[in-house]
DNA sequence: CCATAAGCGAGACGGTACGTCACGTCTTTGG
DNA sequence: CCAAAGACGTGACGTACCGTCTCGCTTATGG
């Protein structure tokens, strides 16, 4: 179910994607699915985010800056080329008209998880003060692409997200 | 209609916001409906723009990041107080899912337009290099307060904003 | 949408007489079958009715006998090979299940209708009592050919049936 | 099981007595259930018939017209008044849009094995010929009654109907 | 005296009809 | 003569049962 989910998305777009789609495609029962969801939008977060978490990663490298850009990058990446974070706008877009889809996602601060170690270490090499609001920074990394992505402007520069992102702290 | 549909966006959502009941409300024919606008996005659209981008206009200040910080304020008042920002939150949650109004929220450059006197003011103070990209200030100043806004995450610090994406262009 | 309803029901019987189907049959939306009746025994029913009368339909004749037993054998041909018996047969099942379907058939009086003339003309006749029962005599009538239709057993002569009912009231 | 049905058939009504309820009602599963039967008919069958035959025994009584009608009060209050009767109303109307049901109704001559030994004395005193069609006489026995039952009409008098009944025969 | 299999309850499965809702198109009708 | 009113065909919704199918868990016999 999981798959067909996945691909319908990418097939037919989020507004085709009928739990009635995902039942035949699935080769499945209408009823199953709703036996295990309740609506198109849980099963598309139990899809999305399996891999999401994974997709933003990222592995240490030697300086602050660097890893941060390196996570702006991969949230590029991921929302922009990704199966996973076509899913993640799709919700997004969804949490605007639907509250329980709203709160959904508010409790899986998918961002939020990715980039904490990433903050952890930048503490630790002094490159950010303990008593930094983090919750900021991570707002000022993913934000600014978030934005352009889900209004089809121009990106922005990773390596001038992360730069002024990190300015601000110190 | 254009009262209709911000009425009842406010009292229903965007969800239960069918063409059925606008017209209802409006004490007009279905069809009248479908004979100006093609959706109800693009209803939503010409009901929501008319007063979105006077409530994003900064007036001029003593220093530039006061003014950053004003502006950046002003997009936090309008999407989480103003009728007009829940229209925008529903329209760019719509452009998700449908590329037709994705097509329509492209060619506002709501946000775009209200911040441009702004950074034009900061070049002729010095404050900003005239080959900076502007698009990318843009997307700084707003993207981390609407990245919050549409997750229902905790809200930056509008200063550090402003600070943040001033920094930068250094 | 009747003439599809009175095809299917000799077509695939009753239990698969849907209203599913009758839509499709009919060239038509579900919702409009939906708008002008409420269940598929209303519209069966009105399918029924406009021909049942009809069959039932007795021609004077020489003497209250000979009506009499023309009347059953309207009947027995009406129950066993018509298009509308048909109907009927399947809704006096229904509305065993089916409590508004049994107040339905109960508002119709076929028989008692139809044999109405019938034992009118008897009385002007002398052959029935003014004062007779004639609820009593329509069901003497009526009942043991109707008894043996449902349950598929022999039908009994209407002769024999019209003597007996003719008989118990002198 | 067989109470199960008995009890939910008065409680419930036909329509609503589903397989999944009876299973439920009887403590026990649903596979269980289809094991022994094939159908709600046939459970309900062998919960009505083991009663019904009973309750339409006839004591001997002084003269014939009095079995006789001792034997349509029967009818009258196994039809009205008991359990078993609404099993039995149940079955008629369901053998109409099921010929599976039909043909196990059929093969039960529930009211002709119980007037049998009534005609057969009738027989003896002489007040019925040898030769007379005893099918007819327990239609007309039988039929009205259960005509004016199934279609919520007034109910015929038991003495009549015995009375035109044996009229008949003579 | 244990294990092994038969029969059970529980309940998930793929289906299908239900009755409702809104869609976008169309026809009719009254001011 | 336009626009309100509203019926139309379409198709997804979420629910209820259908009849089939695996599961473990008893329970009671046979090695």
């Amino acid at each position: 179910v999981l798959h067909a989910v996945d691909d319908l998305l990418v097939e037919v777009g989020y507004a085709a994607l009928t739990m009635t789609a995902i039942a035949e495609r699935a080769g499945v029962g209408r009823q199953t699915v709703y036996r295990w969801w309740s609506s198109k939008a849980e099963v598309l977060f139990e899809a999305t985010m399996i891999d999401a978490g994974r997709e933003l990663a990222v592995e240490p490298r030697g300086t602050t800056l660097d890893e941060l850009a390196a996570f702006v990058d991969a949230v590029v990446r991921f929302l922009t080329a990704s199966e996973a974070g076509a899913g993640y706008r799709a919700l997004v877009g969804e949490a605007q008209h639907d509250p329980q889809v709203a709160h959904l996602m508010e409790s899986s601060s998918l961002f939020d998880g990715a980039v904490d170690p990433v903050l952890a270490r930048a503490v630790d090499r002094g490159d950010l003060a303990p008593t930094a609001d983090r919750a900021s920074v991570t707002a000022m990394l993913v934000g600014p692409v978030l934005f352009r992505v889900l209004t089809d402007g121009p990106l922005p520069d990773p390596h001038h997200v992360a730069r002024a992102a990190l300015a601000v702290t110190t």
